[in-house]
DNA sequence: CTGAAAGCGCTAACAG
DNA sequence: CTGTTAGCGCTTTCAG
């Protein structure tokens, strides 16, 4: 692999002129200039990294922390929007997976690299409470308690918000909300805005028909998840007085609750309109009819928090930032005459 | 952030024995050792990578170039394999993305690093053939015509046959196959595996039973595709001599299946056996009856590649490794009686 | 606009 | 078992 001084050599410069050429072009004339590219490309030099971070202090490299989970993994596209903002800016990024928690290990092997900064990704909106004290990071769909950093988190509030404003526009009543566990910060969040929504249109929330459609299985990790969505949409489809629309915790709760509400021999969105979370594109067409989804945000999100994280630290905000979830109508839902 | 010499300074020894507690530990005293890492965790020190890659010639890194593509985000599992196998090797990751193709840039960057090897993975399987020499890689999941580089693939051949093989064995005598598109390496490859199957059974293949469910709508990039899987299975479904079972590209597409399936009165798996491709949990168990699918060991290959491209290069295979994609049975199939 | 010298933090090679 | 010296490839500082 050839050296700044095997070009400099080539082209009959310094190396220091080598070095302009490559950081600050406009500060050498073209025909010096031009001379070292050629020789640049005739030598295929692609200068060290490591080395130039070195001297001057500055990585260019920043670290991504994730807990990639096998069961969720459409939050890739966190990483993806983090990747995009960063290529775009010439940064590269260190990628580890702390799976079965212990972020400790890998943000010590980021420092190592002497990253310009860390961003911190879990793959569901949760709490963060095992987090090293860090130089310069940001979290991204995990928060701390403490808030020791800046952090970037869906606006569930209004998701929830908007997912039964929408149905209570269409002329639902009796609106079920089938959510994630409870632990899932997402889950109160949501609830709040689903009760503030009933609220302002003057109407009741029944207690009964708000259930948790997943469960948390202590001990098996992240992974540990019953799944129930099915049997309570059926409960709740059977009973007397059955709900006129759900609110599905997330796209895979609504293929269940489509698999119940097919197998109460009901359909949609005739006898129950049905809403889901996340606008997981594949599986929100993929149901029949397509399913009216409010989206999680994913790569804006990774986007965001790049560009929080490498702003210069004055104008950097310090506090929790909510990024918008827009609900994306399909067909699962259709309007009910008002009573 | 303190240095190798602050360390040295506050244990009272030299750097070089610093640099040795921490690269060799049994060649130092363990009253040296003892005094060396109470002043490295005093000073929270860690050793700066940049510099001892530098100098040693060994970067620790290696790169990781994929085209994440939005619609096929499960093949992600090739990062967390190939994250994991890195991990316990104690190697750090760089990761990046080429969408909208141009491999060439992001790999010059990782020259820049001076990784000790490059991984290139595609997120299906399919022909790449934009990439520049490359002194050290492993291809996944993609491959080139000059076969230049050791590469993981999933053994397409005997998913295919496996499926078919599977369905027949079962008394199924009728089997359709909605296919992914063409250029997809998959497709053919299992449909071959799939004919094979048959003849050993000596069963005859229907060419009218093998439509693609899926189109690639050119110019759009990865993501333009066209899905009609519903339609076509909906065609095949009301022919008089319907298929008794149909295996389906991946399990996206057997969920339009499904929905085809539903829509045509009919039920799974009473009238019609069907399995999917990929294994996908989340829909495979979302679906009802749950899925019996061939499942793509994307996390396997992931650490195979890291395994090949860190073997030292003798004993390093140079040809294609097919990786065995296991038939997961679950409740979408059922046995026929001969007729 | 260009060059020479110094040094970033570490390890290889060689002494002691 | 431990220390000294040199130098990895680059950029900074300061001269010219």
């Amino acid at each position: 692999m050839p050296t700044i001084k095997d070009v400099a050599t080539r082209s009959g410069v310094s190396i220091k002129t080598v070095s302009r050429v490559m950081n600050a072009p406009d500060t050498v004339t073209a025909r010096t200039r031009d001379r070292v590219m050629r020789a640049v490309r005739d030598l295929d030099f692609v200068p060290d990294r490591r080395a130039s971070a070195m001297r001057s202090g500055r990585s260019r490299v920043v670290g991504f922390l994730s807990d990639m989970v096998a069961t969720t993994p459409y939050s890739v596209d966190i990483i993806r929007g983090a990747q995009e903002a960063m290529a775009e800016r010439g940064m590269t990024m260190l990628l580890a997976n702390a799976d079965g928690g212990g972020f400790g290990e890998h943000l010590r092997d980021f420092q190592g690299f002497r990253v310009d900064g860390v961003i911190v990704a879990t793959m569901y909106h949760r709490l963060v409470d095992d987090l090293p004290p860090l130089d310069d990071a940001v979290l991204v769909n995990g928060f701390e308690a403490a808030l020791r950093y800046p952090t970037v988190l869906p606006d569930d509030w209004t998701a929830g918000y908007r997912a039964a404003g929408h149905l209570i526009a269409l002329g639902h009543r009796r609106i079920a909300f089938v959510t994630l566990p409870a632990e899932v910060a997402a889950t109160p969040l949501r609830l709040d805005g689903f009760r503030t929504a009933h609220a302002e249109a003057r109407l009741p929330v029944d207690p009964d028909l708000i259930v948790e459609g997943v469960m948390r299985t202590p001990g098996q990790g992240h992974d540990g998840q019953t799944w129930r969505a099915f049997e309570v949409a059926c409960a709740l489809l059977q009973q007397p007085d059955r709900p006129d629309a759900i609110v599905c915790g997330n796209d895979i709760v609504a293929m269940h609750v489509y698999n119940a509400v097919h197998a109460c021999g009901l359909s949609i969105p005739a006898d129950v309109s049905l809403v889901g979370f996340d606008d997981n594109v594949v599986i929100a067409t993929g149901l029949r009819p397509a399913l009216t989804s409010v989206g999680l945000p994913y790569a804006a999100m990774g986007r965001r928090a790049v560009e929080i994280l490498l702003m210069p630290a004055p104008e950097r905000p310090v506090e929790t930032l909510w990024i918008d979830c827009p609900l994306v109508e399909r067909a699962s839902c259709r309007s009910r005459a008002a009573p």
